[in-house]
DNA sequence: GTTGTATTTCTACAAGCCGTAGAACATCTG
DNA sequence: CAGATGTTCTACGGCTTGTAGAAATACAAC
């Protein structure tokens, strides 16, 4: 219940920089105007059809990850939880119940950057 | 290039406990002496046939997971990293480069128990 | 070296997820 | 009610995973 797919990704990452919730067709201009594909140029224009846009909405949707507004005629739709919830939870998910969660953790300290091992020092507080 | 199915996951964490490299059909049989779906009594031996977990095994090969001994007649498998090291990647791929890298360690480390905070700060040195 | 047996590789298929979208259905606006 | 606009259903191709039989290969003993 982890992994988004390319598309499922780009339309939650669209999501979570609008606060304001958004319609698919909104969505969708959104989506043609950025490289899908590692190509270097930009011109990369898919333009995809609305109900693919919707499709993927519905899919979020189910997955928890979106929720969208009824009564109003267009649909608009917005992320459930910012994109730091998602991926701290997601980071979490991923230690899970190991049994050897420290050992895990001693290995993520080691390979964040300087400045954020000084942020993280700064959050654990010097106790 | 990251989630493992279940009996990937299975397989994995047989042979992130074992040292030493072992063979497909000792794989088998600690497969089929472990409660395969989430049941609650214990009974539930699949007994899987070899080439599964053969197969399986190529996989994660391919995967880069998992490396073997193709000189002894039985092939020998063995865990390319430790699961501490791998899971540790994990959280790694799952941070990645997302803009807001501080506020997901923020949240992250909101949800640590304390022992680990403690533990955090111990590997972070106080500076 | 020929035969038999253990092992590995090939090939295959069903189920599920994701990208993609047309067809059909529903809902406003006049 | 008719037309336009928006939403849901249905579908399909590709890819991954669980599962394993068939075919190829390697070794042991004769």
């Amino acid at each position: 219940m982890a992994t988004l797919g390319e598309l499922e990704r780009a339309v939650m990452d669209l999501l979570w920089e609008h606060d304001e919730a958004i319609t698919a067709n909104a969505l969708r201009d959104l989506l043609s105007q950025r490289p899908a594909g590692s190509g270097r140029d930009g011109t990369d224009t898919k333009e995809l059809a609305v109900t693919t846009v919707l499709t993927v909405l519905s899919r979020l949707e189910k997955k928890g990850l979106v929720e969208r507004e009824r009564n109003i005629r267009p649909h608009r739709y917005r992320a459930v939880t910012s994109r730091a919830d998602h991926t701290a939870e997601l980071m979490l998910e991923v230690l899970g119940s190991a049994p050897d969660r420290e050992a895990v953790l001693a290995r993520f300290i080691g390979t964040v950057s300087d400045g954020e091992a000084a942020t993280l020092r700064k959050l654990l507080g010097r106790d």
